[in-house]
RNA sequence: GGAGCUGUGGUGUAGUGGUUAACAUGCCGGCCUGUCAAGCCGGAGACCGCGGGUUCAAGUCCCGUCAGCUCCGCCA
């Protein structure tokens, strides 16, 4: 029999297998020498179970013994047998029972690692991303990766039992216009060509639609070359669907049931259908983002009409121009030191907003630097629109919609954090629907797609393509969770004459459309069945359920905010060999200080 | 592209401009037969991220730079 047929792993022992034979494999946890008993801690995949050495098992394996250290590996005979009265260690699953050890092989020695392989440990983020091999044995990101594991057996499951059909796209693709910067890889056999990685399956799985593959499904790599955020890296995980002849009313289901079982299979959670749904336009209003955390309230207040007439020339000023005055309520916050109001303006700043109101409702009175701006009446008035009570802090920006729901909504967030408003444990699942179709940009004088270019318009406002395009909403929609963007999708244009508009609007003339995404439209030539789909990041999905800050402790080997590779240190240099190969000769450009 | 925080033995930290940079843990050696963060005794281990500057004197002050993190821009 191998070592490995007849192993048993540690964390499984328990009392009522006393007196069973059984071979361990694994890494030394821990080593305590008595000087005659010695114990040692063995830990694998499952768990850790004490291993006790006596002086009078046979020699060799005792001096063995003597000379383990922390993460050898060794292969370890004996007996399971009760713990002595009194020397149980209710700490650990295993802690009734110990193995007498029989023999003991050292399978390979190590050197001491550079911190302990054991949850909370409190090191340096970038020396466990040196040591990322060490970092995953601990035993707290080895249930992040069984989580992981099992999430994507779950979709499988779900998704095979349903008809769909797991297909690869490629990784090596064709650059395209629109969306994030993509990273490329030059063609040795085409001198001066580049592939790009995908930054999604899109266009291959509409592709596929057209294959009549009707039903599809992929947890596919994406790749993005932008600068990076906690739940950002530049390589990441979808899990990418689409379907043929669907409508939304088709897909959110599906959606949902699915979310349902994964979290009922991986954290025994019971996840209530269907989610509730919000249009953007009332996610913007109420919780200024289109990504609402719904777990607490503290909805925006639009007050434009309540300080339009007042004196406050600030306000009246911005709204004679179009712009927006709304507020928000912090409950209890009116003993917030002046200094953490003065942060919070700067906080808001970061947002792009110039300045923030607040009247602070103290026991002793109203205190603010605007009251001075309202009558008595206008004052009362205003407090209680905004549902103010003594005890309360009233904040307000005015300025442009973007700015006042940006600074809102982040400092609804910022607040809701301080004050602890948020239960732990809570799951609020919501659909945002009806996104604008698209969104006019400044810098590049033209429209560009908000989701993409092949999002369908919503039937009743098809005709805003030509009267008002910025007014036209899409069949698009996020699913949002605990205010975390998880994924997103949209039913697609299936009609020639539509895309060609649409293309139109993004100020892609017909040649540059035919030349950028031809064998597209080609495709969409030869029966293109109505579509559509939606995309979820893995990655954050597997944060939210393993209940992970950052996106780096939920992907096995994660880039720092750098794109950089502490472990392999990639990027880096190549031989010359290989750029001559290639036909490229760099020429590093220094960033202009 | 921008803002902020951090950088001192392997690890985590302390360190008014002034001796030989301190503590914990880990590591090495010795003692020790019921520990489980074992214990006791002893020992080794740092040119304070890097480069300038100020000063009689810099881990400490100033400037620059690099790295890690968080955020803004960016991310259909």
């Amino acid at each position: 029999m191998t070592l490995l047929a007849e192993r048993t792993e540690a964390g499984t022992l328990r009392a009522s297998s006393s007196g069973d034979k059984v071979r361990l494999l694994g890494w030394v946890q821990r080593r305590r020498d008595h000087g005659g008993v010695i114990f040692v801690d063995l830990r694998d995949r499952s768990g850790i179970v004490q291993v006790v050495f006596n002086p009078d098992m046979p020699e060799e394996a005792f001096v063995r013994a003597e000379r383990l250290r922390t993460e050898y590996v060794v292969s370890v005979s004996g007996s399971i047998r009760k713990r002595p009265e009194g020397a149980e260690n209710s700490n650990i699953a295993t802690g009734e029972i110990e193995v007498v050890a029989e023999t003991l092989d050292i399978l390979n020695g190590a050197k001491t690692p550079p911190f302990y392989i054991q949850d909370n440990v409190d090191v340096d983020e970038s020396v466990r991303l040196k040591y990322r091999y060490l970092d995953l044995r601990r035993p707290e990101m080895q249930a992040v990766f069984k989580t992981r594991h099992q999430i994507t057996q779950i979709m499988r499951n779900y998704f095979d039992s349903r008809g769909f059909y797991e297909i690869e796209t490629p990784i090596l693709t064709k650059s395209t216009p629109e969306g994030a910067r993509d990273y490329l890889v030059p063609s040795r056999v085409h001198p001066g060509e580049f592939y790009a990685l995908p930054q999604s399956p899109q266009i291959f799985k509409q592709l596929l639609m057209v294959s009549g593959m009707e039903k599809y499904f992929q947890i596919a790599r994406c790749f993005r070359d932008e600068d990076l955020r906690a739940d950002r890296q530049p390589e990441f995980t979808q899990l990418d669907v689409e379907m043929s002849f669907v409508e939304v009313e088709d897909i959110l289901p599906l959606m949902e049931e699915m979310m349902a079982r994964i979290f009922a299979e991986t954290t025994g959670k019971t996840v209530q259908t269907p989610f509730p749904r919000l249009t953007f336009n009332e996610a913007w209003e109420r919780y200024g983002s289109d990504k609402p955390d719904t777990r607490f309230g503290m909805e925006l207040v639009d007050v434009a009409d309540e300080v339009v007439n007042s004196g406050f020339k600030v306000f009246t000023d911005i709204l004679a121009k179009g712009g927006r005055v709304k507020g928000i309520c912090a409950k209890g916050c009116a003993t917030m030191p002046r200094r953490e109001l003065d942060g919070l303006v700067n906080f808001v700043n970061t947002y792009g907003a110039k300045g923030l109101a607040y009247i602070v409702l103290a026991e002793e009175g109203v205190k603010s630097p605007i009251a001075k701006f309202f009558t008595e009446e206008e004052l009362s008035s205003l407090i209680s629109r905004m549902r103010g009570e003594t005890g309360d802090i009233l904040f307000f920006v005015a300025d442009k919609d973007k700015v006042v729901g940006d600074a809102l909504g982040h400092l609804r967030l910022e607040l809701a954090k301080r004050l602890n408003l948020i239960q732990e444990g809570t799951l609020n699942f919501l659909w945002v629907t009806e996104f604008p179709l698209l969104e006019y940009d400044e810098e590049e004088k033209r429209y560009v797609a908000i989701h993409h270019p092949f999002t369908s318009p919503m039937d009743e406002d098809l005709p805003l393509l030509d009267t008002d395009p910025g007014k036209a909403r899409a069949k698009a929609y996020d699913l949002i969770l605990n205010g975390v963007e998880l994924g997103g999708g949209s039913i697609r244009i299936h009609r020639r004459e539509v895309q060609e508009k649409m293309f139109t609007l993004l100020g892609l003339s017909p040649e540059d459309a035919i030349s950028k995404f031809g064998f597209l439209l080609e495709g969409f030539e030869y029966g293109t069945p109505p579509h559509g789909g939606i995309a979820f990041g893995l990655d954050r999905l597997v944060m939210l359920v393993a209940g992970r800050e950052n996106i780096r402790d939920v992907i096995a080997f994660p880039k720092t905010q750098s794109a950089t590779c502490l472990l392999t240190q990639a990027p880096s240099a190549v031989v010359g060999k290989q750029l001559k190969e290639l036909s490229i000769k760099t020429h590093i450009i220094a960033a202009s200080k």
